[in-house]
DNA sequence: GTCAGACTTTTAATCCATAAAAAACAGTTT
DNA sequence: AAACTGTTTTTTATGGATTAAAAGTCTGAC
């Protein structure tokens, strides 16, 4: 049976939001809670009831309030709003980059679906999703085998990351003055330079900033193959940096430096310069992978 | 229900290597059958079972023998040999670049599961191993989006395509004289020049060629993810040769041309040449493609 | 006549069941 | 004892059912 995730995320989404508003306020249209909380008018409609029984809300139709009892009641727990696929994902890097996950072991579509919970249908399509990481591959009929977090996968990603990420810097430095992207690049610039400054409260928050980074010198010259491989990227960063907290402060303030070297050259034009900045991040980034690697080539 | 295209496609390959043996000879252990039709004991043993049914071998146990009959049975029809996946491709594939399948376009699993005549599941299967493809597009809780076989597809698939060509080919260009690559480049020069010799007759033979020629240059310096690549690019041009029968003998003739004066550079280790060569190659393979994509941007 | 609200239809997410294929195990024969 | 064949257990491939969510349609108030 479909779960009711998105019910249940909406749900909590709307508490929050309530908790924002005055005591008696009108409720906002269905339409424009829709949009607010990013589900169908149908999932509202099921929230509103909700709410309604739980007496946040009271009145009908288009006389509906909101109570001062909204900060008393429970919203589902966490666990409750992430949908079955996320799980499993979840689960399955945290048995990959957690557990001991040997290179070379068969995965066993029925054992993943016992030990997480799931019908073997949700193993099956996250495993199909999941092989572009280039991390396991299917033997037809047979079930799949785990290539191994090692290091030649963290090598392999590099070597492709710094081709992409050479081109689309060379665009962005080739970009016109004009270009939106000089903007949003300076912005960056001070929000590396605040993090930085407050870095010892606030190092975890540089994962984000990572991204939305690298993502910004991809958008210089889009391209639909490069953008699918970052998610990649993204993906094993983000879950390599939630489980991996060794020198983490460290870690992150070394690629603040490097970054805003980078961003500086990118802002002088020069192609060598740039380049030799690009490599030098990238470099650190792949010594930081490598060395949370299984150990196995 | 599991098809049975497994044991359909090893019955038919039994019977055709069976032609190929003395009547009345013995029947090769299970275990070498196995072996000789890439399938498990399990099956191969239902296959014997069924060649017995059919009066194809008699006896049993380790006295089974081949008899004269084996010529008069009847093979399994093609189409009962290819398992729903690939057939769930196939189709897709050609509704794509056959029939007018518009940019922007929803795709609906329930209806292509009518359509393609397989269970939903099937095609989720399908579609989410697709997606890398870079060809559609999942919105969560409401189906798929078909992105166009564009012209902007053709381009950032060949944008990628010469970053990484280009560096298989500067790392094959620089592998010592002892790699066994060499040899293999030799064989695969000699059988252009054999194809050019031949190409009014077998033109058609050029699409496996190319395949090897390039996955040859791809493997001087593995990369899983270039590696992973090359499977989207075989996929594409496999469809596209199939269906674009458009000037196929002249555009071949001229790809043969092009990789055999790629071949020579590889041979002559300049790096600046190899480049020319094979950007030439790439650039008048991109333009083939580019005339078959559906116009839109 | 527009827009919010109520109701209906369609579609996606998910679990489950079952046959086919693989793998593991257990005897046999030379 | 090696190499088979016969038997049993696991696991994958695929169809199908069921519920949540989205999308579409109708209705009535302002």
């Amino acid at each position: 049976m479909k779960t009711d995730t998105v019910f249940k995320r909406a749900f909590n989404d709307a508490l929050a939001f309530l908790a924002k508003v005055e005591d008696g306020s009108m409720l906002p249209s269905e339409n424009e809670l829709a949009v607010r909380l990013e589900v169908s008018r149908t999932t509202v409609r099921k929230v509103i009831a909700s709410l309604g029984a739980a007496g946040v809300i009271t009145g009908s139709g288009r006389e509906r309030k909101v109570t001062a009892s909204r900060g008393t009641i429970q919203p589902f727990p966490h666990a409750e709003t992430v949908p079955m696929a996320a799980q499993v994902e979840e689960r399955f890097m945290e048995w990959m980059l957690r557990d001991n996950a040997r290179p070379g072991m068969a995965l066993n579509e029925l054992e993943l679906a016992r030990q997480f919970g799931v019908a073997t249908t949700g193993i099956r399509e996250f495993l199909n999703r999941f092989q572009r990481f280039g991390l396991i591959e299917k033997r037809p009929n047979a079930g799949w085998a785990f290539k191994g977090f090692t290091p030649s996968f963290a090598q392999e990603l590099f070597e492709i990351r710094e081709m992409f990420e050479l081109r689309s810097a060379r665009a962005l430095a080739a970009l016109p003055e004009t270009s939106p992207c000089w903007g949003q690049l300076e912005d960056l610039r001070r929000e590396h330079l605040k993090l930085l400054d407050e870095i010892d409260e606030r190092y975890h928050d540089f994962s984000d900033l990572d991204s939305r980074f690298h993502r910004l010198i991809s958008s210089a010259a889009p391209n639909r193959f490069i953008d699918s491989f970052y998610d990649i990227i993204t993906v094993i960063f983000h879950y390599h940096y939630q489980w991996n907290k060794q020198d983490e402060r460290q870690r992150n303030e070394v690629a603040i430096r490097e970054h805003l070297a980078y961003i500086d050259a990118l802002f002088g034009r020069d192609v060598e310069i740039v380049e030799r900045a690009c490599r030098a991040h990238l470099a650190s980034a792949r010594e930081t992978l490598l060395r949370s690697t299984s150990g196995q080539s």
